[in-house]
DNA sequence: AATAGCACTCGTCACTGGTGAGTGCTAACA
DNA sequence: TGTTAGCACTCACCAGTGACGAGTGCTATT
């Protein structure tokens, strides 16, 4: 997979995905040539031109006009050859500043967040919400609303609140709430919201859980109120995608945003790379967005004080802006890390 | 504003509006001739054409070209013209299926009906969950979580929740939540959600609100427990407006979806008709979206058992398919607010 | 190995004339 | 007086044309 290119040929493939990344247009050998601080004629980048275009690197898009970097070559664009800017300290003033003014509610910092990420990358910005379920449980109590309905709140050790009305069978008093909320919250101290969905139900099978009256209901109730939930997913700046030229024709827009329109494939996409550490860059097909789409998507995962994780990170063609991109998402994904562990 | 017409010229009228609805190309003389029975030529029609177009109510974007009906035209014809299609049964099915299925939760209901009106208009589903705010308050709960954090929990009596992490300058124990829940409870009893708002912040100006200890700790919590929260939102088949050929091009493409970015506009445009029963319709220019996108909305309002109203509608090109998108917005708007009132 | 020169390719642009849909006007007709 | 037939006119659309130029590959030269 590893492919040998000298160093001329490198220099002169980083300074064609700059130009194209720049212009949008296929870029000629003459024009590197006088990029290239004149050292070199136009007619030998021809010939490397040639050669990268054989190792699959450039294509042309007809005989005469200018080559266009493929999906391979950003890939070693941007392991290899990207300059990274610095963020600047506008950006990060914005980024920050951005951060604290969304005030309380991890929802209204993470949307922030992700209209932050539009603005600075002039892409789409998407932050998905750390999943409760990796928390750690901390509490659950039931309040009774009416004579059927009662209300399960679910708090995890980093604050975040799931709640649900659960409709039930029998009446409960106050009392049987408070004991049931009692006992759960024994039993369950110190598991991940998954653990403790695990736990309710191997206990409701078991022996104990099947005849004590009150441990049954108390499960069966328990059981709703920890039901899994979507995750939460901020997107930002769509309408920016329309900025790209290579985006301009409708059958293609049209593609890209039925793609987007099911949200679940971008949390699927994106839970991919939870696990990894820093900035991750997924190239055109690499997505497994619509094929043929020519996306290209930068995360980083963040941590919350308690070791959940969420994503965020920037959506936009694969002829990107990889190196002020790529610091962006950096910074911004420390610094939401940052903010959320101070909480 | 009224304009007489004749009969032969309300017909002709409608049969242009629906040709161009129906083909999105202007529609010549002889194309309506032939359309209408034959019982007139094409030069009569043309005559009656000139009229309706000082009229203001068709234009002809070139001089030999059909004509396209104005914004004018369209309101005429969904004011008197129109022929309202029957909801299919199919359809029917379809609608009362979604519903059903989405189980419990009102926003899976919305997020549902969404969808459903997404796919059987073609258009763009939307639907504004019901205010909140305008809900009859029920109850209110405060639970400690830890030192200076309280969790407040605002029931209204449709079953409707609104939690809220506060954080507190004091540690409070929960006898004193306790009591602070009863006094609110109390106090705060049959007014609406908006009401509760207006009278914390008159109490806690007042005289007994200042120098009452536990009162004034209360009012500072609970006033934090109420403040308003953005109206849900769901919209759903977004990339259906690609379909329309009128939005094929780039720069009135970007222009609708930076429109519908901020989805405060939107619930705002909803806001507006949430007093008027029945369908209601906004023609181009009166959506007061972005100006000349030819964008129409058709909406209805769906209301609970507790009288808390939502909207819902469909958003498509100004060349929409009335005659059957109305009665399916209709038709939703019913068979949510039954579904809802039967909870 | 690098370069200069040159023939060649092919997209773009501006211009052309032909075609046809649709119009407005006028005169004839019921 | 309302309706219609006829006709000249307008204008978008299309296909064809040729000039232009950017860019290429090849070859001979340094």
């Amino acid at each position: 997979m590893e492919i040998e290119l000298s160093t001329r040929s490198r220099q002169i493939l980083e300074a064609i995905v700059e130009d194209y990344i720049a212009t949008a247009e296929p870029v000629g050998s003459s024009a590197v040539a006088r990029r290239h601080a004149m050292t070199l004629s136009s007619a030998t980048v021809r010939n490397v031109m040639a050669n990268l275009e054989e190792l699959g690197l450039l294509t042309s898009p007809h005989t005469s006009a200018g080559r266009i970097p493929t999906e391979k070559a950003y890939r070693i664009y941007v392991d290899s050859l990207v300059a990274l800017r610095r963020v600047s300290r506008i950006e990060k003033r914005q980024i920050i500043s951005h951060c604290r003014q969304a005030g309380i509610g991890l929802s209204g910092i993470l949307k922030e967040t992700s209209r932050t990420l539009s603005q600075l990358s002039n892409y789409m910005g998407i932050v998905i919400a750390p999943s409760f379920n990796a928390d750690v449980f901390r509490h659950i109590e039931f309040i009774r609303i009416s004579q059927r309905k009662i209300l399960a709140i679910l708090v995890s050790s980093k604050g975040a609140l799931q709640n649900r009305l659960i409709d039930t069978e029998d009446d409960y008093n106050s009392e049987d709430l408070v004991r049931m909320g009692n006992y759960l919250n024994d039993k369950m101290q110190g598991l991940t919201i998954t653990q403790v969905r695990e736990l309710i139900l191997r206990e409701m099978t078991s022996e104990k859980g099947q005849y004590d009256q009150l441990l049954s209901r108390a499960l069966k109730i328990s059981e709703q109120a920890v039901r899994v939930e979507g995750d939460e997913i901020f997107v930002e700046g769509q309408a920016r995608i329309l900025d790209q030229p290579e985006f301009s024709d409708a059958g293609r827009m049209k593609e890209i945003y039925q793609a987007f329109e099911q949200k679940g494939l971008l949390v699927q996409l994106l839970s991919r790379c939870m696990n990894a550490d820093g900035v991750q860059i997924y190239i055109g097909a690499e997505t497994s967005l619509s094929q043929s789409a020519g996306i290209s998507l930068i995360t980083s995962r963040f941590v919350t004080s308690s070791n959940t994780v969420g994503m965020l990170g920037v959506i936009g063609p694969t002829r990107m802006g990889y190196s002020s991109v790529i610091p962006i998402v950096d910074y911004t994904a420390r610094m939401v890390s940052k903010l959320l562990s101070e909480v």
